[in-house]
DNA sequence: CTTAACTAGTTCGCCTCACGAACCAGAAGG
DNA sequence: CCTTCTGGTTCGTGAGGCGAACTAGTTAAG
């Protein structure tokens, strides 16, 4: 198998996996994945559209159906009147938590076949072609595990 | 960077090149997929199904969709009366080819900071997590680059 | 100041996608 | 036969994604 069948396959392999435990803890992997990114801090809408990928009228949709959920809060911004600021609510962040937790320990659990030394150097390949490639922060792992390695 | 922080980036990284190259040719990320299944050979509902991991509804308008842009046909099963088998059209082939192609090309380039002993221990080690982990064979690369390894 | 450009977000209409439940028709087995 | 199983479709619902048009604040130019 090639680098990019074993992208590709890892990646669908992934995609299954985070959309599963998403889907247990009652959201959809894009709105898992807005929650994780706001576990950083808030951000505005822009900044979000720039980090998710998406068009703007498509952020707008996913934001109000996650408030609409409760998990997530529009403030408007201090500095820019026509500006807004996406935040966890209290709900919010606790899901965030669990769902991070747990969807990081079934994707580190992807890796039980490599032994520690090959873990790392997976991480470390992976890291550079993420890296080489501006990938946003859609994710950073706190979860069990590698706890030598959060990023 | 930890090793699940890798594959999910990373992972977000080829689903972005994945759906973009196939918005570049007039259709979609999953539409794509189906495609480049159906390269190897037809297959039934079912089938497409459990590789897609798809409910078999959702499957009946997949199908119906891009059968509707002329890229696959639906045939009657010689063994079965009630199953179909689905093939690519000629123009469904000629698509997939150049779709896959194409993105293959485009996904190869994602490692294009790694030399040829990094890429190699890379799809290695993907290799290992997928196969431990029963992954469909969504993709076949037999792009540019890597000649020598076709899966 | 005032007006013109720009920018942050929303709204709208359209399509794709995914699912479960209900359903139909052919297959298989008693 | 008549039941049971099973491949697929239909239907209804909701999420997701986009571009185009729009609103309301911000900024810059004069």
């Amino acid at each position: 198998m090639g680098v990019v069948a074993g992208l590709v396959r890892s990646s669908f392999l992934v995609d299954a996996v985070y959309s599963e435990s998403a889907r247990e803890y009652g959201i959809t992997h894009q709105q898992g994945q807005l929650l994780c990114v706001l576990m950083a801090q808030p951000y505005g809408m822009s900044e979000l559209g720039g980090m998710l990928r998406l068009a703007k009228s498509s952020l707008t949709g996913l934001v109000d159906r996650t408030a609409r959920r409760g998990l997530v809060r529009r403030e408007p911004s201090p500095d820019d009147g026509r500006a807004v600021v996406i935040a966890l609510t209290e709900a919010g962040a606790e899901l965030a938590d669990d769902f991070s937790t747990e969807t990081c320990r079934r994707l580190y659990a992807l890796t039980r076949c490599l032994d520690h030394t090959d873990r790392t150097r997976l991480a470390a390949l992976l890291a550079r072609v993420v890296s080489e490639n501006e990938v946003p922060a859609v994710f950073t792992d706190t979860g069990p595990g590698e706890p030598s390695a959060s990023a």
